[in-house]
DNA sequence: ATATATTAGTTAGACTACTAATCATTAGGT
DNA sequence: ACCTAATGATTAGTAGTCTAACTAATATAT
């Protein structure tokens, strides 16, 4: 019993470690990283441009990672940052045509990549991993 | 049907991140990342010592990273680099004292840890997930 | 109204990871 | 034996992440 739940723990890190990896080498192509295409996709998402710390809260990361990101994103080109106009301190981020572009393209690779890996699997099994995984989520969010 | 799958790669991603998170925190009063214990815990896992490329390999990270992180364990006191009598290219990876201490206390921290977390999980449901997860995890291996 | 607290963004320093290039050593083919 | 391949370790440069400390602006409590 005990060792299922060490053979899970590692199936589900190696797993996850590997999806990212591989779904990362097919995107390279378009010169974005995961985090990167994570960020825009995000961005894309929302109905309107997001602030700084909306993006860092949906990708679950700390606001000083999204500064340097935007700084990465708006150096080369995908997003800009616009100063609010109700909260001087708020700077919304703006997706560029080039930025747009991207994110169509991300999107059907991601979705690709994803129909082509689980194609095997039996959907009453995915079921039943998907709802395990969801229930552990929500341990981990109800106890922060 | 899509849109399960969809599910299933968002919730493997999230409980993940979220599970080395949640250990993380748990095992910061040690002093050592997570990147940190599981060097040492693949190096104490050997039988005998194992070569920085050994390592590196087995944590599934490239050569370069291993370097970093041999420099700053060797900083902390908890391995020493011993050049091989057979090899002259290769060092090994040995722990300290303070090495091997540290790895009993990880360990006993991750199974407490995943037993907790799992302990309200069905074992049927819990082998499916697992053996789902370890064929995508046999897809990635055969296809790098 | 003013002092205090909170929020948004930033900077700086550390850790973990990668790729690419280099050096030394070993292994293999002829 | 000798030239070439491959291997182990390293360095340099970049990306992405964190925490801690800071500034500027807004919100709240008295």
């Amino acid at each position: 019993m005990s060792e299922l739940k060490e053979r899970f723990s590692s199936a589900l890190h190696n797993t996850s470690r590997s999806w990212r990896q591989a779904l990362d080498r097919r995107l390279k192509y378009l010169g974005v990283s995961q985090a990167s295409w994570m960020t825009i996709a995000v961005a894309a998402k929302a109905g309107s441009p997001l602030s700084q710390s909306e993006l860092a809260d949906r990708l679950g990361v700390e606001g000083a990672t999204m500064v340097a990101m935007v700084d990465r994103l708006v150096k080369v080109g995908l997003v800009v940052r616009e100063p609010s106009t109700t909260d001087r301190r708020v700077k919304r981020v703006v997706l560029t045509d080039a930025g747009k572009s991207l994110y169509g393209k991300v999107l059907a690779e991601a979705a690709a990549f994803r129909e082509e890996l689980l194609a095997g699997v039996d959907s009453n099994r995915l079921l039943i991993a998907t709802e395990l995984l969801e229930s552990l989520q929500g341990i981990f969010e109800s106890e922060p």
